[in-house]
DNA sequence: TAGATTGTTAATCGATTAACAATC
DNA sequence: TAGATTGTTAATCGATTAACAATC
């Protein structure tokens, strides 16, 4: 028998985990050391059952009647969520989008470290954006080879996502987040995590438009 | 008996629809008029029956054997989406990615319009940024009744987070696209659509840290 | 007609929620 | 001890996938 458990943890699950950590971070600040999940599903808006799944997951162990040590929660969630040992990333595109990724500094504390950005504007290579160095495109596989970076940032228009992940793959590149409205085809081996905020716009959009009209049929239904 | 039927559609159905329209346009471009189930999953990497179920949320109807129409197909999406008739949007934060957000004049396409940006920052407000003035914060809520601005994106500090939706709530908003790393406390009300950057990462390098673990795991095995 | 695709109903799968015994 | 909370097992719910008849 193997030493480690396999331990897939589900896409919900890992997304919930950012915000206990958060709300723990926030009470080990007022000096709280223990916690309920009751209490942080109240808190949080989640079932609390919900919330005691989610925290098993990490391998956390509470105390009947007392609750969780907050110091170790916040502990099981770094390292599950790989938190500790920072990871470096390259960046593709180096436009609107691109440039507000960089200039978010905080990546860091979820353990990624944009150290490039890659660009095919000749106007925009070459010069430091946001502290960092913008780099001819062609130039990601080799340097991501030579650098182990496992990390790509596709922050690229929709016509071009597909050929740049190619060149992230090229690499050596493990893990892809997607800024792009397009689902690429990459190896089983490589990680794509999809952020679709058309979407998520469109999501938005229809419910708004369905919820104004089921006021209208209502309202209707009331003066009849 | 009424006339309309509510009709929800689910979540993963409404973030598929856009990859749809984008794959029907390419083909519409094409000159193609006809597509398949089988075709679209195909292109798409999705099951056949998914992409029927999906197109039949939409209201379309196919012929056996032939396909659904494209353009009819294209019309049934937008009109689910919204797309027609464009909504405005305040934008709350005019840090990086409020700025990004604003450059990013695509969001047209999906019906949505930002019309105007709001921050606290004195050296922010008053200034132009991609076309739209950056007006103090604490005239939102007034500004939003009056223009009968539905739609609120927030781009601030998860600090700053509840205390800025409270002020859309307060303006009349009916529907935010929240940026920041929090749970909102809103009115039922009111539609929240998470743009969760931070659980994304988290979920990312999570998958990336156990895939290479794993791999570990298999090379020692391999030695052994 | 033959056969591919639609439309629809059933089975599967996974996540959430409920129930309840164990425990401090 | 009494009772709140953990840990765990079962029930529910919804989305995905499979099966199959209807149809052009």
């Amino acid at each position: 028998m193997s030493d480690a458990t396999p331990k897939v943890i589900s896409e919900p699950t890992l997304r919930r985990l950012p915000h206990y950590h958060r709300y723990l971070k926030s009470l080990a600040e007022q000096g709280r050391d223990v916690v309920s999940c009751p209490n942080i599903g109240a808190a949080l808006g989640l079932d609390p059952t919900q919330v005691r799944k989610d925290l098993e997951a990490t391998g956390a162990v509470g105390r009947p009647r007392v609750g969780y040590s907050i110091p170790r929660l916040l502990e099981a969630i770094e390292t599950v969520l790989g938190w500790n040992n920072v990871s470096q990333a390259f960046l593709a595109g180096a436009g609107h989008l691109g440039a507000a990724l960089l200039g978010y500094r905080r990546f860091a504390e979820s353990g990624l470290e944009i150290v490039a950005a890659f660009d095919t504007d000749p106007a925009k290579i070459g010069r430091p954006l946001h502290g960092r160095e913008v780099l001819p495109l062609e130039k990601l596989p080799q340097l991501a080879r030579r650098m182990h970076v496992m990390v790509g940032i596709l922050a690229v228009p929709a016509e071009a996502a597909q050929a740049v992940a190619d060149l992230m793959v090229e690499g050596g590149i493990r893990a892809i987040w997607n800024f792009a409205p397009v689902r690429l085809r990459v190896p089983e081996t490589v990680i794509v995590q999809h952020e679709d905020l058309h979407a998520s716009l469109a999501a938005l959009t229809q419910k708004l438009a369905s919820t104004l009209q089921a006021e209208v049929r209502k309202g209707a239904e009331h003066v009849r």
